[in-house]
Parts: C-alpha cells; structure tokens; sequence
DNA sequence: GTATGCTTTCGGC
DNA sequence: TTACGGCCGAAAGCATAC
C-alpha cells in the first residue's frame, strides 16, 4: 500500500485557515533575494488547474494566477513536519512493516494482515483514509498493488483523495496504455530518450529488447525499466534508517565569482549542517561544495577525508578548497546558489569532544 | 578479473 | 518575454586494490 498525502504543504495550510479554501494556494520558498524571487513549492488543486505547479518561478505563477484572488504563502517547514510525524505514527500503526518517503508518503507492507485479500485491503485504506481524516482533518490517495511500484503508480492514478486497486491480474491492463513517462523512474530525460527509441506507452516499453535498453541505459537501469514496465517489482517495504547526507544550499543575494561573498553566504550554512550532525551524534568522511550558475547549470566538487571528523573549522577549510577548485574548473558562469554536504557517516564515540573545546579549555 | 572506493551527475518530490 | 528552491538517494564512470 502506498499512500501519499494530497498537496501537502498547500493542505496543511487549507487545514490551518480555511477560508482559503476554494481559492488558489501556492506555497512558496522566497529565495531571498526579495520581489518575487524564487519557486513553487506546491499549489492546491485550484491553482494546478491553472498549471500552476511545484518548480515554476513564483512570478510566473502571479502572472498566471493574476485577478484570480490567489493566495501566496511562504514555507512553514517545522509546520509541515509535526504534522507529518503525527499522521506517520497512524500509518506506522497500521503496517506490518512501513516506509516513510519524503515528508508526505508511506508504503505499508499490510499482506500480511489482509492474507494477500484485497478486498479487505480496501477496507484497510477506507479505515486509514477516515483516521487521517477525522484525526489530522486532511485527505489523501491511496494505492494497493501487489508490490511497491504499482501501489506508487495506483496512489498517483486517482488524485486527490483517491483509492486505486491494482490487483495481480489487473496490473498488465493498468499500466499498458499509459504515456512511458508516467513510469516512476522516467523522468523527462529519460522520456526524449525513449521518444527517441520509437517507446511512447509503458506497453511499447514492455515489449522492448531488454539486451538494447542495457546498451542504452546501462545494466541497472536498462534492467530496472523493463521490469518496471511489466510492473515487476521486489524490493521490500523496510525502515528507512539515518540519512545518507546533510545538505543545505542558498541562493546568493547577488551572482557572482568573488570566492569571498561566496564564502560569506555559506559559511553560516556549516554551522547548521555542523549542529546537525552533532545532534545525531555523527562524524563524517566526505565533504561536498555545490554551485547552481546562473543558467540553473549544476555544479559539485567533493573530497574524501583521511579520518571522520566533525570539526566546523575542517568544513570551512575544504569548502574554501572546494569552490576554489570548482571557481578555477568552471570559467564561464557566475554562481546563483550555493551549499555544501557532508556524508559517508560514521557513528561518533560517546562523549567525544573536539579540538574546539581544548582550545577554549587550554 | 572482480571488488571497492571516490567523484560527479541525474531524477524525484 | 522572462521569470527559477532546497532538499534527498541512486547510478555512472573512473581509478585503485587485491
């Protein structure tokens, strides 16, 4: 079962203040760097019938949602996730085994509990669909299938406030007619590509030579559309455990390629990537610098280090390495946004302190 | 020849 | 007419170790 919450972070807002109800929401992430700049995050379905969508330039969607008595909200990410934590501990209640993805979706192993039926699945997603409703007053879809990537492909198929049923049998029929790139996995990349290989439905990829999309795609993925095509799927609903990586990235107040107002913007960031991973009683191996230029290019530079550490003073050292080398690498573009990643985690000793602290001692 | 590690890019939400 | 976030994980591609 997956179940995918509808337009989050524009619903929980609904939820909080519902005379915008009705009208158009967009939830916004400002960039900074005042007016208009920056994306959409999400927009309720009012909007979306605009095609005011996540990733469009927030002036865009003013334009296009102008007269139309629309409602512009900034993220509230703090909001969203104690609402999200409280409606995963529902879900969490009704799995075998459970996996959160994201802030707003879950897949429930429930097989167990239903015997394989899905009838009386369907009556298990009814019972989650009302709790959600009743307790945490939002709606959302929901799809069961007999694996992990039909239930994903159900739970988008009827939205929102959906419940889709794809039964073993069912599953061929399901997927067949549909445009390639509704496949999760294809992106609008992938999809020119396989335009470009004559693959328009899911069916048509299904019925491709596996041997050419290995030549094409590579072994891993070549082998993954295929099976994915024929809905073909094994990988086990588990636990997500710690986060591979902590990032954060900003939008610079102005472009530019002075490797000093670069540094000046980002080394706040270190801290908050710092406390972050002092919190979870962490060191890391690997440190990362990332640059958006100014055509939306994207660019990153990272280095292994010799020993995990923690140390805010070894992040600020390899950054300044790192935009160096990739200032040096890239010559053309000025840089827009930029942030730094730390992983390849490793846990801390308990107790541990740094050098930071003999310093203030000695 | 295979396994493993490192760096960079890509795609999803 | 243009406009443009902030995360995450996975895979590719290459180098090196054994």
């Amino acid at each position: 079962m997956h179940v995918d919450l509808d337009y989050f972070f524009a619903q929980c807002e609904e939820r909080e203040n519902p005379s915008l109800m009705n009208k158009p929401v967009v939830v916004c992430v400002y960039s900074g760097r005042g007016g208009d700049s920056g994306a959409v995050s999400t927009a309720n379905y009012v909007a979306r019938k605009y095609g005011v969508k996540s990733g469009i330039p927030i002036a865009l969607a003013k334009r296009i949602l102008k007269d139309r008595d629309a409602i512009f909200l900034p993220v509230r990410h703090e909001f969203y996730e104690t609402v999200s934590q409280k409606i995963m501990q529902v879900l969490r209640s009704h799995a075998d085994k459970f996996e959160q993805v994201g802030i707003d979706e879950a897949f429930l192993d429930v097989s167990k509990q239903v015997s394989g039926d899905f009838e009386i699945a369907r009556e298990l997603a009814k019972e989650i669909k009302k709790e959600i409703l009743t307790k945490e007053k939002l709606t959302c879809s929901i799809g069961l299938g007999p694996n992990k990537l039909v239930a994903k492909m159900a739970s988008k198929f009827q939205k929102p406030s959906g419940l889709t049923i794809v039964k073993p049998e069912e599953v061929e029929h399901f997927l067949s007619e549909m445009p390639v790139g509704e496949l999760y996995g294809v992106g609008r990349k992938t999809e020119k590509v396989m335009q470009k290989l004559g693959i328009k439905t899911i069916g048509e990829l299904a019925r491709y030579d596996v041997e050419k999309l290995v030549e094409v795609f590579g072994k891993t993925m070549g082998t993954y559309f295929h099976n994915a095509s024929l809905g073909i799927d094994e990988s086990p609903v588990q636990e997500v455990g710690r986060a591979e990586s902590i990032s954060r990235i900003v939008t610079l107040k102005q472009n530019t390629r002075d490797l000093n107002i670069i540094l000046e913007e980002v080394y706040p960031l270190c801290d908050y990537v710092h406390s972050r991973v002092l919190e979870q009683g962490l060191n890391f191996r690997s440190i990362s610098v990332i640059a958006v230029m100014k055509d939306l290019s994207i660019h990153t530079r990272s280095k292994s280090l010799g020993s995990p550490t923690s140390e805010p003073e070894v992040i600020r050292k390899m950054m300044k390495e790192l935009f160096e080398r990739l200032l040096e690498e890239e010559q053309e573009l000025e840089v827009r946004r930029a942030g730094v990643k730390v992983s390849s985690f490793v846990e801390a000793k308990r107790g541990q302190t740094y050098l930071t602290d003999f310093a203030s001692k000695a």
